[in-house]
RNA sequence: GGUCUGUUGGUGAAACGGUUAACACAUCGCCCUCUCAAGGCGACAUUCAUGGGUUCGAAUCCCAUACAGAUCACCA
Protein backbone atom coordinates (compact mmCIF):
# COMPACT_ATOMS: atom_id res chain seq x y z
CA UNK A 1 0.00 0.00 0.00
CA UNK A 2 0.86 3.67 -0.74
CA UNK A 3 2.40 5.11 2.43
CA UNK A 4 0.01 7.69 3.71
CA UNK A 5 0.90 11.46 3.01
CA UNK A 6 -0.65 14.47 4.82
CA UNK A 7 -0.13 18.24 4.28
CA UNK A 8 -1.09 21.13 6.84
CA UNK A 9 -0.91 24.20 4.25
CA UNK A 10 -1.65 27.35 6.74
CA UNK A 11 -1.25 30.83 5.62
CA UNK A 12 0.94 32.89 8.34
CA UNK A 13 -1.52 35.13 9.40
CA UNK A 14 -0.20 35.49 13.05
CA UNK A 15 -2.64 33.68 14.50
CA UNK A 16 -3.28 30.49 14.91
CA UNK A 17 -7.06 29.87 15.31
CA UNK A 18 -8.75 26.83 16.71
CA UNK A 19 -10.72 25.31 13.67
CA UNK A 20 -7.24 25.36 11.65
CA UNK A 21 -5.13 23.79 14.22
CA UNK A 22 -8.07 20.76 14.52
CA UNK A 23 -7.44 20.35 10.84
CA UNK A 24 -3.71 20.15 11.68
CA UNK A 25 -4.73 17.30 14.19
CA UNK A 26 -6.69 15.57 12.09
CA UNK A 27 -4.27 15.28 8.77
CA UNK A 28 -1.59 14.52 11.44
CA UNK A 29 -3.78 11.86 13.15
CA UNK A 30 -4.57 10.55 9.61
CA UNK A 31 -1.27 9.82 8.97
CA UNK A 32 0.23 8.66 11.65
CA UNK A 33 -2.35 6.35 12.32
CA UNK A 34 -1.06 4.42 9.52
CA UNK A 35 2.74 5.57 9.68
CA UNK A 36 2.29 7.74 7.28
CA UNK A 37 4.38 11.60 6.58
CA UNK A 38 2.65 14.98 7.70
CA UNK A 39 4.21 17.81 6.15
CA UNK A 40 4.39 21.16 7.03
CA UNK A 41 4.28 23.83 3.39
CA UNK A 42 3.63 27.27 4.29
CA UNK A 43 1.62 28.98 1.69
CA UNK A 44 2.65 32.73 1.56
CA UNK A 45 1.84 33.50 -1.85
CA UNK A 46 -0.30 36.27 -0.34
CA UNK A 47 2.25 38.90 0.27
CA UNK A 48 -0.26 41.50 1.30
CA UNK A 49 -1.22 39.71 4.32
CA UNK A 50 2.42 38.48 5.68
CA UNK A 51 2.53 39.07 9.34
CA UNK A 52 5.97 39.68 10.82
CA UNK A 53 6.64 36.39 12.91
CA UNK A 54 3.73 34.44 11.77
CA UNK A 55 5.39 31.64 10.85
CA UNK A 56 7.30 31.17 13.92
CA UNK A 57 3.71 30.70 15.53
CA UNK A 58 2.62 28.09 13.51
CA UNK A 59 6.36 26.17 14.32
CA UNK A 60 5.44 27.30 18.21
CA UNK A 61 2.09 25.51 18.20
CA UNK A 62 2.84 22.81 16.06
CA UNK A 63 5.72 21.70 18.90
CA UNK A 64 3.82 23.02 21.61
CA UNK A 65 1.43 20.47 20.80
CA UNK A 66 3.75 17.73 20.01
CA UNK A 67 2.43 17.35 16.13
CA UNK A 68 5.89 16.74 14.93
CA UNK A 69 5.79 17.39 11.06
CA UNK A 70 8.19 15.28 9.12
CA UNK A 71 8.96 17.34 6.63
CA UNK A 72 8.73 21.51 6.24
CA UNK A 73 10.74 24.70 5.66
CA UNK A 74 12.76 23.85 8.92
CA UNK A 75 13.45 20.45 8.53
CA UNK A 76 13.93 20.38 4.73
CA UNK A 77 13.01 16.59 2.93
CA UNK A 78 12.36 15.54 -0.79
CA UNK A 79 9.45 17.40 -2.03
CA UNK A 80 10.89 21.03 -1.24
CA UNK A 81 10.79 23.94 -0.89
CA UNK A 82 7.80 23.77 1.17
CA UNK A 83 7.44 27.35 1.20
CA UNK A 84 5.03 28.06 -1.84
CA UNK A 85 6.67 31.76 -2.57
CA UNK A 86 10.05 30.04 -2.53
CA UNK A 87 8.45 27.60 -4.98
CA UNK A 88 7.58 30.12 -7.20
CA UNK A 89 11.07 31.05 -7.81
CA UNK A 90 11.81 28.12 -9.82
CA UNK A 91 8.55 28.68 -12.25
CA UNK A 92 7.35 25.33 -11.86
CA UNK A 93 3.93 27.00 -12.16
CA UNK A 94 4.15 28.73 -15.09
CA UNK A 95 5.61 25.85 -16.74
CA UNK A 96 2.46 23.70 -15.96
CA UNK A 97 0.11 26.08 -16.21
CA UNK A 98 1.79 26.43 -20.17
CA UNK A 99 1.95 22.97 -20.10
CA UNK A 100 -1.59 22.46 -19.88
CA UNK A 101 -1.95 25.12 -22.70
CA UNK A 102 0.09 22.47 -25.15
CA UNK A 103 -2.05 20.07 -23.92
CA UNK A 104 -4.80 21.66 -25.48
CA UNK A 105 -6.43 21.71 -21.46
CA UNK A 106 -6.47 25.29 -21.12
CA UNK A 107 -6.10 28.10 -22.99
CA UNK A 108 -4.77 31.46 -22.87
CA UNK A 109 -7.42 34.66 -21.97
CA UNK A 110 -6.81 38.18 -23.21
CA UNK A 111 -10.02 39.11 -22.00
CA UNK A 112 -10.36 41.74 -18.94
CA UNK A 113 -11.67 41.49 -15.75
CA UNK A 114 -14.05 44.39 -15.84
CA UNK A 115 -15.52 43.37 -18.56
CA UNK A 116 -16.40 40.06 -17.32
CA UNK A 117 -17.70 41.59 -14.63
CA UNK A 118 -20.22 43.98 -16.45
CA UNK A 119 -21.09 40.65 -18.27
CA UNK A 120 -22.13 39.08 -15.28
CA UNK A 121 -23.66 42.19 -13.43
CA UNK A 122 -25.77 42.17 -16.42
CA UNK A 123 -27.07 38.56 -17.00
CA UNK A 124 -27.48 37.81 -13.14
CA UNK A 125 -27.70 34.04 -12.17
CA UNK A 126 -28.04 32.67 -15.93
CA UNK A 127 -24.32 33.97 -16.40
CA UNK A 128 -22.23 31.98 -17.83
CA UNK A 129 -19.09 33.15 -18.98
CA UNK A 130 -18.20 31.92 -22.41
CA UNK A 131 -14.31 32.83 -23.20
CA UNK A 132 -13.71 34.32 -26.67
CA UNK A 133 -10.08 33.98 -26.30
CA UNK A 134 -10.91 29.86 -27.04
CA UNK A 135 -11.02 30.28 -30.31
CA UNK A 136 -7.92 32.41 -31.24
CA UNK A 137 -5.77 30.46 -33.35
CA UNK A 138 -1.93 29.92 -32.02
CA UNK A 139 -1.19 32.37 -33.81
CA UNK A 140 -2.74 34.86 -32.96
CA UNK A 141 -2.17 34.28 -29.09
CA UNK A 142 1.54 34.18 -29.99
CA UNK A 143 1.39 37.55 -31.35
CA UNK A 144 -0.44 39.15 -28.77
CA UNK A 145 1.77 37.94 -26.46
CA UNK A 146 4.54 38.86 -27.94
CA UNK A 147 2.90 42.50 -28.66
CA UNK A 148 2.91 42.53 -24.56
CA UNK A 149 -0.22 42.37 -24.11
CA UNK A 150 -1.43 40.84 -20.77
CA UNK A 151 -3.01 37.56 -20.28
CA UNK A 152 -4.23 34.89 -18.14
CA UNK A 153 -4.51 30.99 -18.77
CA UNK A 154 -7.62 29.81 -17.88
CA UNK A 155 -8.94 25.96 -17.49
CA UNK A 156 -11.10 24.90 -20.65
CA UNK A 157 -14.01 23.33 -18.96
CA UNK A 158 -16.78 21.65 -21.42
CA UNK A 159 -20.18 22.93 -19.81
CA UNK A 160 -22.12 19.48 -20.39
CA UNK A 161 -22.02 16.89 -18.18
CA UNK A 162 -21.46 16.70 -14.39
CA UNK A 163 -18.25 15.99 -12.26
CA UNK A 164 -18.56 14.10 -9.22
CA UNK A 165 -16.06 13.30 -6.43
CA UNK A 166 -16.11 11.54 -3.82
CA UNK A 167 -15.51 12.89 -0.24
CA UNK A 168 -14.48 10.60 2.64
CA UNK A 169 -16.92 12.06 5.38
CA UNK A 170 -19.47 13.53 2.92
CA UNK A 171 -19.90 11.28 0.89
CA UNK A 172 -20.16 11.60 -3.00
CA UNK A 173 -20.85 14.70 -3.83
CA UNK A 174 -22.00 15.26 -7.90
CA UNK A 175 -22.55 18.85 -9.20
CA UNK A 176 -23.26 20.23 -13.03
CA UNK A 177 -19.85 21.43 -15.33
CA UNK A 178 -21.98 24.15 -16.23
CA UNK A 179 -21.95 25.84 -12.66
CA UNK A 180 -18.27 25.25 -13.12
CA UNK A 181 -16.27 28.23 -14.00
CA UNK A 182 -13.35 28.02 -16.61
CA UNK A 183 -11.54 29.31 -13.49
CA UNK A 184 -7.94 31.35 -14.08
CA UNK A 185 -4.53 29.19 -13.16
CA UNK A 186 -2.26 31.55 -13.73
CA UNK A 187 -2.92 35.38 -12.64
CA UNK A 188 -1.85 38.12 -15.40
CA UNK A 189 1.16 38.88 -13.11
CA UNK A 190 2.28 35.65 -13.50
CA UNK A 191 1.51 34.11 -10.14
CA UNK A 192 -0.70 31.18 -9.75
CA UNK A 193 -3.90 31.11 -8.03
CA UNK A 194 -4.08 29.61 -4.74
CA UNK A 195 -5.89 26.58 -6.70
CA UNK A 196 -3.90 25.69 -8.78
CA UNK A 197 -1.05 26.36 -6.75
CA UNK A 198 -2.24 23.86 -4.17
CA UNK A 199 -3.19 21.35 -6.69
CA UNK A 200 0.60 21.44 -8.42
CA UNK A 201 2.25 21.49 -4.70
CA UNK A 202 0.10 18.39 -3.45
CA UNK A 203 0.42 16.61 -6.37
CA UNK A 204 4.25 17.01 -6.58
CA UNK A 205 4.97 16.49 -2.59
CA UNK A 206 3.15 13.13 -3.56
CA UNK A 207 -0.05 14.22 -0.95
CA UNK A 208 -2.33 11.08 -0.49
CA UNK A 209 -5.05 12.79 1.64
CA UNK A 210 -6.23 16.03 1.44
CA UNK A 211 -7.31 17.26 4.65
CA UNK A 212 -9.26 21.05 4.63
CA UNK A 213 -11.81 22.42 6.24
CA UNK A 214 -15.69 22.10 4.04
CA UNK A 215 -15.52 25.37 2.65
CA UNK A 216 -13.99 23.89 -0.52
CA UNK A 217 -16.39 21.14 -0.53
CA UNK A 218 -18.01 23.41 -3.50
CA UNK A 219 -14.75 24.00 -5.20
CA UNK A 220 -13.32 21.22 -5.15
CA UNK A 221 -14.81 19.59 -8.16
CA UNK A 222 -12.28 22.37 -10.28
CA UNK A 223 -9.49 20.73 -8.33
CA UNK A 224 -10.47 17.67 -9.83
CA UNK A 225 -10.96 19.40 -13.29
CA UNK A 226 -7.13 19.95 -13.08
CA UNK A 227 -5.82 16.81 -12.13
CA UNK A 228 -7.82 15.04 -14.65
CA UNK A 229 -6.64 17.27 -17.15
CA UNK A 230 -2.88 16.28 -16.38
CA UNK A 231 -4.19 12.88 -15.67
CA UNK A 232 -2.88 12.81 -12.13
CA UNK A 233 -4.34 10.51 -9.61
CA UNK A 234 -7.10 12.51 -7.35
CA UNK A 235 -5.99 12.38 -3.57
CA UNK A 236 -8.43 11.46 -1.39
CA UNK A 237 -10.46 14.01 0.29
CA UNK A 238 -11.46 14.47 4.25
CA UNK A 239 -13.47 18.22 4.16
CA UNK A 240 -14.12 19.00 7.77
CA UNK A 241 -16.80 20.51 9.21
CA UNK A 242 -16.43 23.98 10.75
CA UNK A 243 -15.66 24.92 14.55
CA UNK A 244 -18.39 27.47 15.49
CA UNK A 245 -18.42 30.20 17.71
CA UNK A 246 -22.51 29.65 17.83
CA UNK A 247 -24.94 28.53 15.76
CA UNK A 248 -24.34 30.97 12.95
CA UNK A 249 -20.85 31.95 13.37
CA UNK A 250 -17.70 30.51 12.73
CA UNK A 251 -15.03 30.49 15.62
CA UNK A 252 -12.57 33.29 14.03
CA UNK A 253 -9.94 36.00 14.67
CA UNK A 254 -12.50 38.76 13.15
CA UNK A 255 -15.32 37.90 16.10
CA UNK A 256 -12.35 38.45 18.45
CA UNK A 257 -12.64 34.52 19.61
CA UNK A 258 -9.65 32.77 21.33
CA UNK A 259 -6.63 31.85 19.26
CA UNK A 260 -4.55 28.86 20.58
CA UNK A 261 -2.44 31.34 21.92
CA UNK A 262 -4.79 33.10 23.88
CA UNK A 263 -5.99 29.48 25.26
CA UNK A 264 -2.39 29.18 26.41
CA UNK A 265 -2.01 32.57 28.14
CA UNK A 266 -5.16 31.82 30.24
CA UNK A 267 -3.64 28.44 31.40
CA UNK A 268 -4.89 25.71 29.40
CA UNK A 269 -2.44 22.93 28.42
CA UNK A 270 -1.94 21.88 24.97
CA UNK A 271 -3.00 18.32 25.46
CA UNK A 272 -5.78 18.98 26.83
CA UNK A 273 -6.70 21.98 24.35
CA UNK A 274 -6.07 19.19 21.60
CA UNK A 275 -7.31 16.49 23.09
CA UNK A 276 -10.62 18.67 23.61
CA UNK A 277 -10.80 19.76 19.92
CA UNK A 278 -10.61 16.59 18.61
CA UNK A 279 -13.70 15.77 19.68
CA UNK A 280 -14.83 18.95 17.74
CA UNK A 281 -16.81 17.22 14.84
CA UNK A 282 -15.63 13.67 15.65
CA UNK A 283 -16.45 10.91 17.97
CA UNK A 284 -14.35 7.74 18.87
CA UNK A 285 -16.38 4.09 18.77
CA UNK A 286 -15.83 3.93 22.45
CA UNK A 287 -17.37 5.30 25.38
CA UNK A 288 -14.41 7.71 26.30
CA UNK A 289 -13.53 11.37 26.15
CA UNK A 290 -9.51 11.54 27.22
CA UNK A 291 -7.14 10.43 25.06
CA UNK A 292 -3.11 11.44 24.78
CA UNK A 293 -2.20 12.18 21.55
CA UNK A 294 -0.74 8.35 21.16
CA UNK A 295 -4.12 7.48 21.61
CA UNK A 296 -5.83 9.56 19.61
CA UNK A 297 -3.49 7.93 16.20
CA UNK A 298 -4.82 4.48 17.77
CA UNK A 299 -8.77 5.22 18.30
CA UNK A 300 -8.90 7.67 15.18
CA UNK A 301 -10.78 7.11 12.71
CA UNK A 302 -11.95 9.16 9.61
CA UNK A 303 -15.76 7.48 9.06
CA UNK A 304 -16.52 8.76 12.46
CA UNK A 305 -16.19 12.72 11.53
CA UNK A 306 -19.26 14.27 11.60
CA UNK A 307 -20.63 16.54 8.82
CA UNK A 308 -22.33 19.19 10.88
CA UNK A 309 -20.08 21.95 12.22
CA UNK A 310 -19.35 21.84 16.56
CA UNK A 311 -19.47 24.99 18.52
CA UNK A 312 -16.48 25.41 20.99
CA UNK A 313 -17.73 25.10 24.37
CA UNK A 314 -14.95 26.20 26.67
CA UNK A 315 -16.78 24.80 29.84
CA UNK A 316 -15.86 21.48 29.07
CA UNK A 317 -12.74 22.28 27.52
CA UNK A 318 -12.15 23.88 31.14
CA UNK A 319 -13.22 20.92 32.48
CA UNK A 320 -11.14 18.69 31.00
CA UNK A 321 -8.17 21.03 31.24
CA UNK A 322 -9.07 20.32 35.07
CA UNK A 323 -8.97 16.29 34.24
CA UNK A 324 -5.63 16.71 32.62
CA UNK A 325 -4.25 18.57 36.25
CA UNK A 326 -5.14 16.17 38.07
CA UNK A 327 -3.98 12.83 36.20
CA UNK A 328 -0.61 14.83 36.19
CA UNK A 329 2.85 13.16 37.52
CA UNK A 330 2.51 15.18 40.81
CA UNK A 331 6.50 16.10 39.84
CA UNK A 332 5.05 17.84 36.78
CA UNK A 333 2.69 18.90 38.18
CA UNK A 334 4.52 20.94 40.56
CA UNK A 335 6.76 21.99 38.82
CA UNK A 336 3.93 23.33 36.49
CA UNK A 337 1.87 25.53 39.28
CA UNK A 338 5.05 26.26 40.72
CA UNK A 339 5.46 30.38 38.59
CA UNK A 340 1.72 30.69 39.32
CA UNK A 341 1.91 30.33 43.00
CA UNK A 342 5.42 32.35 43.61
CA UNK A 343 4.42 34.91 41.53
CA UNK A 344 1.43 35.36 43.40
CA UNK A 345 2.64 34.11 47.18
CA UNK A 346 6.17 34.84 46.88
CA UNK A 347 8.46 32.27 47.86
CA UNK A 348 8.01 32.79 51.80
CA UNK A 349 5.76 29.51 52.05
CA UNK A 350 5.73 26.03 50.76
CA UNK A 351 4.55 26.08 47.29
CA UNK A 352 3.96 22.16 46.98
CA UNK A 353 1.82 22.63 50.41
CA UNK A 354 -0.34 25.06 48.24
CA UNK A 355 0.17 22.84 45.23
CA UNK A 356 -1.82 19.89 46.85
CA UNK A 357 -3.90 22.30 48.37
CA UNK A 358 -5.21 23.72 45.01
CA UNK A 359 -4.71 20.42 43.24
CA UNK A 360 -8.67 19.33 43.21
CA UNK A 361 -9.65 22.86 42.65
CA UNK A 362 -8.07 24.45 39.47
CA UNK A 363 -9.01 23.70 35.97
CA UNK A 364 -6.82 26.77 34.35
CA UNK A 365 -3.76 28.05 35.53
CA UNK A 366 -4.78 31.24 35.57
CA UNK A 367 -7.17 31.06 38.26
CA UNK A 368 -4.89 30.58 40.66
CA UNK A 369 -3.55 33.54 41.55
CA UNK A 370 -7.22 34.85 42.81
CA UNK A 371 -7.25 31.18 44.82
CA UNK A 372 -4.29 31.75 47.15
CA UNK A 373 -3.78 35.68 46.94
CA UNK A 374 -5.44 35.75 50.75
CA UNK A 375 -2.09 34.47 52.03
CA UNK A 376 -0.55 37.25 51.08
CA UNK A 377 -2.93 39.08 53.20
CA UNK A 378 -6.31 38.44 54.10
CA UNK A 379 -8.94 41.04 52.21
CA UNK A 380 -10.96 42.82 54.13
CA UNK A 381 -14.75 41.50 55.38
CA UNK A 382 -17.60 42.45 57.15
CA UNK A 383 -18.22 40.49 60.37
CA UNK A 384 -21.17 38.85 59.13
CA UNK A 385 -19.09 36.62 57.18
CA UNK A 386 -19.12 34.55 60.02
CA UNK A 387 -22.89 34.23 59.67
CA UNK A 388 -22.75 30.52 58.85
CA UNK A 389 -25.78 28.38 58.42
CA UNK A 390 -24.11 24.98 58.42
CA UNK A 391 -21.01 25.82 60.76
CA UNK A 392 -24.07 27.33 62.99
CA UNK A 393 -21.68 29.94 63.79
CA UNK A 394 -22.42 33.60 64.20
CA UNK A 395 -20.06 37.10 65.30
CA UNK A 396 -21.07 36.15 68.94
CA UNK A 397 -20.14 32.44 68.83
CA UNK A 398 -17.32 33.47 66.98
CA UNK A 399 -15.95 35.40 69.74
CA UNK A 400 -16.14 32.52 71.95
CA UNK A 401 -14.42 29.83 69.88
CA UNK A 402 -11.65 31.54 68.34
CA UNK A 403 -9.87 32.34 71.91
CA UNK A 404 -10.17 28.73 72.15
CA UNK A 405 -9.01 27.74 69.31
CA UNK A 406 -6.41 30.15 70.01
CA UNK A 407 -5.54 28.21 73.23
CA UNK A 408 -5.07 24.73 71.76
CA UNK A 409 -2.92 26.07 68.87
CA UNK A 410 -0.74 27.98 71.18
CA UNK A 411 0.49 24.80 72.84
CA UNK A 412 0.84 22.84 69.93
CA UNK A 413 4.09 21.45 69.65
CA UNK A 414 4.23 19.85 66.31
CA UNK A 415 2.87 21.96 63.57
CA UNK A 416 0.98 20.19 60.34
CA UNK A 417 -2.29 19.55 59.07
CA UNK A 418 -2.89 16.25 60.99
CA UNK A 419 -1.69 17.48 64.48
CA UNK A 420 -4.09 20.67 64.07
CA UNK A 421 -7.06 19.16 63.04
CA UNK A 422 -6.42 16.20 65.77
CA UNK A 423 -5.87 19.39 68.50
CA UNK A 424 -8.89 20.89 66.87
CA UNK A 425 -11.02 17.96 66.86
CA UNK A 426 -10.35 17.63 70.58
CA UNK A 427 -11.69 20.71 71.91
CA UNK A 428 -14.83 20.63 69.89
CA UNK A 429 -15.51 17.60 70.97
CA UNK A 430 -14.61 18.63 74.62
CA UNK A 431 -16.81 21.78 73.98
CA UNK A 432 -19.69 19.79 72.36
CA UNK A 433 -19.37 21.25 69.19
CA UNK A 434 -19.14 19.42 65.81
CA UNK A 435 -15.37 20.04 64.30
CA UNK A 436 -17.09 22.67 61.57
CA UNK A 437 -18.16 25.30 64.25
CA UNK A 438 -14.25 25.21 65.44
CA UNK A 439 -12.78 25.25 61.88
CA UNK A 440 -15.48 27.43 59.79
CA UNK A 441 -14.63 30.56 61.84
CA UNK A 442 -10.66 30.01 62.00
CA UNK A 443 -10.72 29.52 58.09
CA UNK A 444 -12.20 32.80 58.17
CA UNK A 445 -9.42 34.29 59.97
CA UNK A 446 -6.99 32.97 58.25
CA UNK A 447 -7.85 33.97 55.07
CA UNK A 448 -10.88 35.92 55.30
CA UNK A 449 -13.00 34.17 53.42
CA UNK A 450 -16.00 32.50 53.05
CA UNK A 451 -14.74 29.79 50.55
CA UNK A 452 -11.07 28.83 50.51
CA UNK A 453 -9.11 25.96 48.79
CA UNK A 454 -8.55 23.73 51.50
CA UNK A 455 -9.64 23.51 54.99
CA UNK A 456 -8.29 25.43 57.70
CA UNK A 457 -6.33 23.12 59.17
CA UNK A 458 -4.49 23.02 55.81
CA UNK A 459 -4.09 26.82 55.87
CA UNK A 460 -2.88 26.99 59.25
CA UNK A 461 -0.05 24.25 58.39
CA UNK A 462 0.64 26.49 55.27
CA UNK A 463 0.82 29.52 57.21
CA UNK A 464 2.84 27.99 59.81
CA UNK A 465 2.10 28.40 63.77
CA UNK A 466 3.18 32.00 63.85
CA UNK A 467 1.33 33.98 60.99
CA UNK A 468 -1.73 31.57 62.25
CA UNK A 469 -1.90 32.71 65.77
CA UNK A 470 -1.23 36.33 64.46
CA UNK A 471 -4.32 36.19 62.19
CA UNK A 472 -6.15 34.84 64.82
CA UNK A 473 -5.40 37.77 67.22
CA UNK A 474 -6.38 40.17 64.16
CA UNK A 475 -9.06 38.43 63.97
CA UNK A 476 -10.57 38.49 66.84
CA UNK A 477 -9.82 42.40 67.28
CA UNK A 478 -12.26 42.96 64.05
CA UNK A 479 -15.03 41.57 66.42
C1' G B 1 -30.51 34.25 -6.36
C1' G B 2 -27.90 29.47 -8.56
C1' U B 3 -25.21 25.32 -6.72
C1' C B 4 -23.46 22.21 -2.77
C1' U B 5 -23.92 20.58 2.31
C1' G B 6 -26.25 20.00 6.79
C1' U B 7 -30.52 19.72 10.87
C1' U B 8 -30.64 14.18 17.60
C1' G B 9 -31.37 17.95 24.74
C1' G B 10 -28.31 24.45 26.72
C1' U B 11 -23.31 22.12 24.49
C1' G B 12 -20.21 17.99 22.33
C1' A B 13 -22.42 13.53 20.72
C1' A B 14 -23.80 7.72 20.12
C1' A B 15 -27.19 4.96 17.37
C1' C B 16 -25.15 1.77 11.05
C1' G B 17 -34.75 -0.52 10.44
C1' G B 18 -36.56 -3.37 16.10
C1' U B 19 -32.85 -0.47 23.07
C1' U B 20 -36.34 2.59 28.50
C1' A B 21 -32.59 7.46 22.38
C1' A B 22 -25.68 5.66 25.12
C1' C B 23 -21.92 8.66 27.13
C1' A B 24 -19.55 13.44 28.47
C1' C B 25 -19.90 18.95 29.75
C1' A B 26 -23.30 22.28 31.96
C1' U B 27 -27.58 22.55 35.32
C1' C B 28 -30.34 20.68 39.67
C1' G B 29 -30.72 17.33 43.94
C1' C B 30 -28.55 13.87 47.57
C1' C B 31 -24.09 11.51 49.89
C1' C B 32 -19.10 12.28 51.64
C1' U B 33 -17.00 16.37 54.25
C1' C B 34 -13.26 21.42 58.52
C1' U B 35 -15.73 25.68 53.64
C1' C B 36 -15.17 25.12 48.35
C1' A B 37 -13.65 21.63 45.20
C1' A B 38 -12.62 16.61 43.84
C1' G B 39 -15.18 11.90 44.25
C1' G B 40 -19.84 8.83 44.59
C1' C B 41 -25.11 8.44 43.52
C1' G B 42 -29.47 10.32 41.11
C1' A B 43 -32.69 13.77 38.01
C1' C B 44 -32.81 16.12 33.28
C1' A B 45 -35.04 14.57 25.02
C1' U B 46 -42.75 10.57 25.57
C1' U B 47 -38.68 12.32 21.41
C1' C B 48 -34.61 12.83 17.04
C1' A B 49 -36.43 20.65 12.47
C1' U B 50 -41.71 20.10 10.25
C1' G B 51 -45.19 17.52 7.00
C1' G B 52 -46.03 13.42 4.13
C1' G B 53 -44.83 8.51 2.42
C1' U B 54 -42.23 3.18 2.36
C1' U B 55 -42.36 -0.78 6.25
C1' C B 56 -45.24 -5.47 10.76
C1' G B 57 -41.77 -1.76 12.71
C1' A B 58 -38.21 4.69 11.14
C1' A B 59 -34.01 9.22 14.71
C1' U B 60 -32.32 5.74 11.01
C1' C B 61 -34.90 4.73 3.89
C1' C B 62 -37.72 8.17 0.18
C1' C B 63 -40.10 12.96 -1.08
C1' A B 64 -41.47 17.91 0.03
C1' U B 65 -41.19 22.29 3.26
C1' A B 66 -38.58 25.26 6.79
C1' C B 67 -34.15 26.81 8.76
C1' A B 68 -28.77 27.09 8.85
C1' G B 69 -23.87 27.03 6.71
C1' A B 70 -20.54 27.02 2.53
C1' U B 71 -19.52 28.57 -2.34
C1' C B 72 -20.23 31.34 -6.73
C1' A B 73 -12.80 36.32 -7.74
C1' C B 74 -6.75 37.36 -11.78
C1' C B 75 -8.05 36.21 -2.14
C1' A B 76 -5.81 32.55 0.27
Amino acid sequence: MQKIRTRFAPSPTGYMHIGNLRTALYAYLIAKKDDGDFILRIEDTDQGRLVEGAVDIIYDTLAQCNLKHDEGPDLGGNYGPYVQSERMKSGIYYEYAHKLVEMGKAHVCFCKEEDIEAQRQKQGDSFYFVDPCKLLSKEEVKQRIDNGEEYVIRLNVEPEGTTSFNDEVYGTITVENKTLDEMVLLKSDGFPTYNFANVIDDHLMDITDVVRGNEYLSSTPKYNLIYEAFGWDIPRYIHCPPVMKDEHQKLSKRNGDASFQDLMAKGYLPQAVLNYIALLGWAPSEDREVYSLEELCKAFDVKRIGTTGAIFDIEKLTWMNGVYLRNMEIDSYYELVRPYIEETVGTSFNYKLIANAIHDRVNILSEISDMISFFNETSSYETDIYNNKKAKTDPELTKVILPEVYKSLESLDTWNNDSIFTALAAKAQELGYKNITMMYPLQVALSGRSVAPGGATAIAEILGKQETLKRISEAQNRL
